[in-house]
DNA sequence: TATTCCTGTCCTG
DNA sequence: CAGGACAGGAATA
């Protein structure tokens, strides 16, 4: 394989993003502080891949961005998204919940036709590569409270407030 | 409220 | 290949 992705930063109000490609579309799109963290976090998700700094890579790293800040905006850009089957039919449900809405995770798995396999259904959302562009931060515990985040339960709920209608 | 069992997938030995 | 860990939930006492 030995695949080439092209990547660039970009800074938003919850901090420093990343956003990576494939030639198919974009395969990463990750939260963190420190630009250096979220490349190692990029090369653990995809050990044989080399990476390329891609400068014409900003127009999209923007676009996410603002996503980010607007999130009842549609994010129209195409994903790349790798992953079990098992974990394509839980990102899939991900995608059709509307802004401003919360799902529980039984919720999720029952769309997807496993009832009762809801940690399963956590466990695809916490291997999510693609925050944002898949909103893994819409699903809540039943009684809706937040339990966790892969980049931090704070983003998650500063995510929640932000797309929240009052 | 606390315990227990169930669940699908990934990670480790 | 076996066992444990997980961003949960429902049933039981």
């Amino acid at each position: 394989m030995n695949e080439e992705i092209r990547f660039a930063f970009g800074q938003t109000s919850l901090g420093t993003i990343l956003v990576a490609s494939s030639n198919q579309g974009v395969v990463a799109v990750l939260l963190g502080d420190d630009p250096r963290e979220l490349v190692g976090n990029l090369k653990d998700r995809f050990p044989k891949a080399s990476f390329v700094s891609a400068e014409r890579e900003q127009a999209l790293v923007a676009r996410v961005a603002a996503a980010v800040e607007a999130p009842e905006s549609a994010l129209d850009v195409a994903l790349d998204v790798r992953g079990t089957a098992f974990q394509q039919r839980v990102w899939q449900a991900l995608r059709d919940i509307p802004s401003g809405a919360t799902v529980s995770y039984a919720e999720v798995a029952r769309r997807i036709g496993a009832p009762k396999a809801i940690r399963a259904v956590a466990g695809a959302c916490a291997a999510n590569p693609l925050a944002i562009a898949i909103p893994c931060h819409r699903v809540v515990r039943n009684d809706g409270t937040l339990s966790g985040y892969a980049w931090g339960v704070a983003r998650k709920r500063a995510l929640l407030d932000r797309e929240t209608v009052r």
